[in-house]
DNA sequence: AATGAATGAGTTTTCATTCAT
DNA sequence: TATGAATGAAAACTCATTCAT
């Protein structure tokens, strides 16, 4: 659904709802139709001009990013937590991005063409480095999983979602693939 | 490099000709450029004109299901070995089919959107029952290890390759993926 | 004028036509709109779609430059002329071009901040110095004049004519000018 | 560089100072980027916001005027001083003018086809009849060079500069183009 | 049957101008 | 009065698809 439709110059005061319309749009866009939708759509859906959409994000890798990034800020948010069980929160949280969001992979196919690395891998690898030992040492995750073996199962979940042509089988595909992973107890399993 | 530089209508006898060279120019450019590239740059590099690709493929991806289709052709070829070895051969290529041609992975998010299933799982499913039972038999895979865990894995594989952004680094990546699926003894792992 | 107006693919035929009719419109709106006129404007008055355009000439300066391409070759052809009144030709129609077609200094100054030298002042030179050695041994000029001089005149001229505010004073203007640059016996003046 | 860092609304006071700070980014941007520079990037690097800049100059051509101006206003000053050597320095100022700022051309292009004449030739040609009697009776200047001919020469200078595409050989070209005009002895050479 | 230019709708991008704060 | 974001009308550019030859 759009923002409620807006109309007219309303100042400056607009950007900081304009720029939360533009990102909303955008990640309901990416999701329902793909990373490649028109941006003049996303514009069009955040009821901006496309000179907004412009202003506040000038390529598109830059409007993905921003969209990533607040999947970021969530998911440092709950590796802030010190508890024994940040890791498992972590993880589920992950999956179900992993889920709902997998027209990033586009985004991530399409930056590795167009951009030397920007380090979100690390940032993720921060957070996993965070928390897992804390899980570790609760008993709460196998010994030996490292947070290596946390992220490349992440992106083998993510290559189960992308190729799952039958949207209601996402999960039951997710859930296939930890039990092919189970042996190392990453848990909690999707929900 | 394009194909012999074709001019002039050279007639029926060119149809298999061309075909071929737009299968190798859109295989080749798909690895690339990606799945988007041009119709038009596929045209050009096969060394047709842009009708001729039109008149072979209507669509991209009655083109991309083509080149498709040759892998499976090949792969077809290597469950037909009656042997018990024969699916250690299959699974080793469908490894390096992964990596080397991740750029279907684009395709089949495009084809999710465009297309009703074609049924490409089911004929992937076919070769590795065709195959495994030998194998189990034989003792060289996890006993435990069935066919849908066979696509599951490749499908994971395909998510670590995707989200790669070192090419130089997919194999190992594919390596470490291998390792964490390992207890249901996958084998053999990629080169 | 637009050419007549045309519709529907005529297929490659039109290709020749449509060229010619580009290069019609577009030295027509540059002199009467100047250098910076919309391509689809030009497209338009040519009775082409857009990508047509943009087929023949990739860019504004290729346009452009095939629009004084033509310029070119017509005072090539009067070049061609053995007798010892090429010169004298040459130079009147030069200057008749650098009159009626001053939007060509707009396009030197864009071409200027975006290009390497196209080597087209050599191209000039050299048609100046084929004529203008028989035109001296026929004592119809100043001796002592160069073919260096005579461009840097034109270049002059330019200068008047991009500058005069009002278009029917142009012809007056220049006359002025060339009446400055007398004492070397430039002939022979705009007629 | 821009003017320095100005933030806030400092009230009335601060009119003269954006004033000045937009004409100063006006004159470099017009040499350095051509006359059709965005507005919006010579408010930014003058420090001031798009609004200020449309309060003070509602157009294009009103701000380009407005350097112009301050050149005039140069060349007043130096036609002001009643000494017989006034027209020589007026001509060279207006030599260097003429090389350091081409990008003049392009507005005076743009000015005649948006605007009625606004005078400028007629302020020029009051400050050359000021001063030229006094340097032809000292017999610093050919006595039959008259107002006009100034004039025309500036123009004709502009003609080779705009048209120089070697930014290091433009002083080279203009005195080539003085040579070619000697015999009027316009004096002094360029510098 | 092959060619390759034409078409034109779709997308991206820019920027002069307005206006709420 | 200054700010700088919003607007939206152009303008530029791309490319899948058609079709005369």
């Amino acid at each position: 659904m759009p923002a409620t439709s807006r109309r007219g110059n309303r100042g400056p005061a607009a950007a900081a709802g304009n720029r939360r319309a533009i990102l909303d749009a955008a990640r309901r866009l990416f999701t329902e139709r793909g990373y490649r939708v028109p941006l003049s759509t996303i514009a069009r859906e955040a009821g901006v001009g496309q000179g907004v959409l412009y202003r506040h994000f000038p390529t598109r890798l830059d409007l993905a990013f921003a969209v990533f990034e607040e999947n970021f800020a969530e998911l440092e948010a709950i590796a802030a937590d010190p508890g024994e069980g940040a890791f498992g929160r972590l993880w589920s949280r992950l999956l179900e991005m992993t889920i709902a969001e997998s027209a990033f992979v586009e985004m991530v196919v399409d930056a590795r063409r167009a951009l030397p690395d920007r380090g979100d891998d690390r940032r993720l690898l921060a957070l996993v480095e965070a928390t897992l030992p804390r899980a570790r040492a609760a008993g709460l995750v196998d010994p030996a999983l490292t947070a290596d073996d946390v992220l490349l199962a992440q992106r083998m979940v993510y290559g189960v979602v992308v190729t799952e042509t039958d949207p209601v089988r996402v999960r039951q595909a997710v859930e296939g693939a930890l039990a092919l992973l189970k042996e190392r107890a990453l848990v909690p399993a999707v929900r």
